[in-house]
Order: structure tokens, then sequence, then C-alpha cells
DNA sequence: GAGTGGTCTAGACCACCTA
DNA sequence: AGGTGGTCTAGACCACTCC
């Protein structure tokens, strides 16, 4: 950049960057807009083109821009989020014969559905182990991952793990459970009816493999929920991890104080 | 680098990347250690130091690595997270004579504190007063700006908004509101008990002012929590936005499922 | 003063998309 | 084919920390 217009002392990356995000808060560059290219930005401010890289490096971290390789640079379109809520277990929605994901999603009037990716006998993790009481001589459980979708885009990976004991011989060891409610359902006709749910959530940048698997674009974290279902012993009997791209989905709880 | 060992066809930064990586998972480079700086990096590998800079700042992206000017680059330490409950509420808790925020600090061995930043009154954005149902022309609410510490970390920015009607002529308008039990002890003797929670939950990287006060490193997410309390006619009387530091801290709902 | 990360330059080649 | 972003090089200077 030619000089420090108005004794700006910051970097030219962010001078640039901050130019750009004016731009993209006041409307002049609306949602969906492509940006002036790393070239013709970095020759118009009289810098070098990774200093202009830098810049757009910046937005796009923040979540206002997403680059595409051979297209250009674009302003983020404002996305509807899905907003995953606590009800989603409660027996008010059976009657909709939908999945409280798919329900959510119709909702916003996407299409939504789910994917099987596998079902399998594993030694859970610590973690999982734990909040479910398993004992280490019955360190066992059935595993069932799933990715959910709303149109195109992965928005979930879920995964469940099941106490072994608990799964063995039913139908929950099958792709489709074939259940109308779910697993859910064939819990409860084995003795299992959810009463309580503890829910512990965290947000982070996603791992190498989610970002892959949930096609994040970078700069959008991830929401880890680890779902514990209580039965009506206050025992826990299944547990579900959830993670969820930030950028199109979020969470809500609706609870007595108690 | 030379070439690309084992048929790796994938980017050097990326190879760089994934090789200090395993260090660090291994063990190899424990949590705190100092890592080879980055033209040591880029003479090891016989590659440009911009190219090892771009394998560090994938690490520290996802977390793995903090970069301390005119220090070095040094592996994260593994970080205890204070887990707000949507038991911050209940009454079980007043008898300790401590506030949620205080007493999860404690029980980690941590000292907090917090800082009131300001006290206004002002007119709510927009999806504030839909959530207090402020009509148009009562668009008036009290502000109340917070952080949180834990030691020597700003853990969460908190900001409050109530309607002015019922915050006017209280000791709601004073830095510090005098009350054992904090502004719901307040809120209580002008007859609202919070009997029920309903909390927005989303993840998003900060903004450039949050990154400021939050005193967050690169690619650190916030967790961003809107709640609403709502009183015994099931009316909502008070808004709290939490912006929380996704490294520092998490949630965790225990709910009954209705 | 020596060493570190932070920023920047002025080039280059590659991978991808659009036409 | 031409334009785009993605990666890389081989330098340079600055700001910060530590001795």
């Amino acid at each position: 950049m030619t000089s420090p217009e108005g004794g700006d002392r910051r970097p030219a990356s962010e001078r640039l960057a901050d130019e750009l995000r004016r731009s993209i808060e006041s409307g002049e560059l609306p949602a969906g807009a492509k940006l002036s290219s790393e070239r013709e930005l970095a020759e118009l401010h009289g810098i070098a083109r990774n200093t202009a890289r830098q810049a757009i490096r910046l937005l796009a971290e923040s979540g206002l821009v997403i680059a595409e390789h051979g297209r250009g640079v674009f302003v983020r379109p404002a996305i509807s989020v899905i907003r995953l809520g606590n009800d989603r277990y409660s027996p008010r929605y059976r009657d909709t014969g939908l999945s409280p994901f798919l329900l959510e999603c119709a909702k916003q009037g996407k299409a939504g559905r789910f994917e099987v990716l596998s079902v399998e006998r594993v030694t859970p993790p610590a973690d999982v182990a734990a909040r479910l009481k398993l004992s280490p001589d019955t360190l066992s459980a059935l595993r069932r991952e799933n990715v959910f979708w709303a149109d195109a885009d992965p928005v979930q990976r879920v995964t469940t793990w099941l106490p072994w004991a608990l799964a063995d011989g039913t139908a929950l060891l099958r792709d489709e459970v074939g259940h109308p409610f779910g697993i859910h359902g064939i819990l409860e006709e084995r003795g299992h009816t959810m009463t309580r749910i503890h829910d512990e959530i965290s947000a982070r940048m996603p791992t190498p493999d989610e970002r892959e698997h949930l096609q994040l674009s970078p700069g959008v974290p991830v929401l880890d929920v680890l779902h514990t279902s209580i039965d009506t012993e206050g025992e826990p009997y299944e547990l579900t991890r959830f993670v969820m791209r930030a950028d199109l989905s979020g969470l809500r709880y609706d609870a007595p104080v108690e």
C-alpha cells in the first residue's frame, strides 16, 4: 500500500481486510457477490499478491467470505440454521412420523435425509464407557455411525454407542432398524424409556477427517455434543456424539429450572 | 522438501504439519514443549520458511500449538474446561453464596471473578427485543455487560438485557446490585421467578472485537448462547448473551424429557 | 545482540473452473 | 485458453523476548 492513510499503522493486510469487511457490512458487497481477484486487489492497492491473500484469509477465518478454487472469492450468503432442540426426543413428535432432524429440515423447506455409515461391535473410548457406566469386564458396545444431510450439505456426523448386552440379538444390529420410532422405539420395548437427558456441549475446530466428511470450509468450527440418555431408573443406557457444522446448525434447550 | 517420500503427493506444508502432529500425539513433543523454530524446520526439511510457517499455521488452527511472538511455538497444554450447566440458575446452589460461574471455578481450583463493563439504557437489537416480546413502543432496555475471569484468563463476555420498565428505579441500575442472589434475586422480589429457560446455542469464529477482549489465539472459536428467562406466567423477562471461549469453556444441560 | 515469530515482496508453477 | 485460487521460493525488514 502506498502509505498508511490516516496514520493507520496496522499491517496492510489488516487494513485491506477491514476495508473489505466494511464493504460487506454496508451492503456494498451483498451476499453472494464476487470480490476482486487477489491479483486485482494487489495491483489496486499497490501491495503484493500474498498480502492481498492474507487479507482474504482474515475474512475467510471470520466466516465472511468463502474462496472457491478457480472461481473466485464470494461473500458468504446468510444461511438458515438447523437448530436441534432438546425436545428432539419428545414423544410429542411421534405422530409426525418424522425423526427430529428431518422435522427441523421440513420446517425450513429443506430436504433432509440420513445415511448409515457403519454398524459395528467395538470397545468404546474411555469417556463414552465412563458415561455409560460400563464396567471393565463388559467393555463392549454397539456403535452406529450416521451422517445427516440437508439438501446437498452434510450437516451432522452422529455416532451412537449402546451397551452390547442391550443391543445383542435385536434389530439394532441391522443397518435399517425398521422401527417407526427409530432406535429409541426398540430401546423402549426393551424397557428403557428416556426420562432425562444429559448433554455436554463443546465447540472446536474440526479434525482434518471431519473437515473432509462435513465438507467444511476453512474457518468454520464444529459443535461437539455428547448426549447421554437416562432411563426411569436414573441409569444411562445410550450415548450419542453429534459433530455438527456450526455454520449450518445450532442447538436449543427448553427446560424447567429445577 | 527434497521429494514426496512414500509417494505422498500432498503439499509439503501439509506433510510437515502431519509429521509434527504425529510427534505431538505420540507424546514425543509433550504439552508445553517448544517446537523447532520456523527457520530450523525450513532448513531441516529443505523448504522455504514460509512453507514451514504454513505448516505451523495448520497446527495452530486446529488448536494443537500456540505461537508466541519472540519466544517460539509451543505444544498447547491440555486445559480444563469450565462447563456452565443449566442448573446454574437452580435455587439449590444459593446456600453456597457463590454465583454459578464462581462455583464452577472453585470446583476446578481456579480463582474466578467478574468485572462490570457497563450498565446502560439502550434500544435492544431486534433479535433481543423479539425474544423479550418488547413491543415497538416500549423498545427500551437496561443492558449490563460483564466479563468473567478464571485465574488470569478472560473466559466469557456476558451481556444482559432487561425491559426498562422492570429495571427502572431498582438497584439493577447500579454497578454492584448488592443482592446476595444477584440480579435474579432482585427480579424475584419484583415478581419474576425463573421457571423455565430457553437457550439457543451457536458456535462461530470470534469477531475482531471479541478476539481482543477474550485474548483469543487464532483458531479458537466461541460459543454464543442466547439465554431467555421465563417466569411463572410463561413470559420472558430477561435475556443474556454469553460469548464464551471454546478452548476454556463448554456447556452442560440436564433436563427431563417432556 | 541474537533469536524468535509477524509481515511483506516479486516472482513462479500448479489445480481448478469457465468459456 | 485465460483467469482464478493454492502453494511455494528466497529473500527482506520489523516487533518482541531473553540474555
